[in-house]
DNA sequence: AAAACTGCGGCAG
DNA sequence: CTGCCGCAGTTTT
């Protein structure tokens, strides 16, 4: 059986103001495929996310700009404490990545664990640097909670996006708090 | 095809 | 504590 390509694949972008910043999205057919956050205005935020979705064409869908921007703002807030079934458009991974990111997505909320952990339960022990390098390259945080991963013995360890490890510590501090 | 990267981890000094 | 390899996957030459 062979499955049809969708011809066109529109991408829907929004914003939304959270506690932690201004915060962009885009979301095609397929689903959720590239968030950023932090940003300190709309504008900022928009032409960021642009970036990602370079040359494909736009769409306007309320119903999907408006779903999410809920979900973004009320995740900041800390009453949302599950991405789960969400859907995510996984077109652009790696399997590595599929697979470190559905291991990463069932960390629960509030918990934290580690690259070597991560790993391990991939089949391999000593990919723990890889999966960090497929962390590194989340494009849905805090979707897929990358924030939970830390090293093993130090506390903690770097996260790209703007702010850095502070960033990282706050949401935790975010998600224990709302425990 | 090879080398150079990483959000690691473990074991030396 | 710091430094140094080995590791696996991805990106860049």
């Amino acid at each position: 059986m062979k499955k049809l390509k969708l011809p066109l694949q529109n991408t829907v972008i929004g914003t939304v103001e959270t506690k932690f910043g201004w915060v962009s999205f885009a979301v095609t057919s397929k689903g959720l495929r590239d968030c950023r956050f932090m940003f300190p205005s709309p504008d900022c935020a928009t032409d960021e996310i642009l970036k990602t979705i370079a040359g494909k064409p736009l769409s306007e869908d309320k119903n999907v700009i408006s779903t999410w921007s809920l979900m973004f703002k009320e995740y900041f807030g800390g009453s949302l404490k599950s991405f789960d079934k969400v859907p995510l458009d996984s077109e652009s991974w790696t399997d590595f990545q599929k697979r470190v990111y559905m291991t990463v997505q069932s960390i629960p909320y509030g918990k934290t664990a580690s690259y070597g952990t991560i790993a391990s339960y991939l089949g391999n022990g000593n990919a723990s640097r890889a999966v960090g390098n497929a962390l590194k390259n989340n494009p849905v945080p805090p979707v897929i909670p990358c924030h939970r991963v830390i090293a093993a013995d130090k506390d903690m360890c770097g996260f790209s996006a703007t702010g850095g490890i502070e960033l990282k510590l706050k949401i935790l501090e975010l998600e224990k708090d709302n425990l």
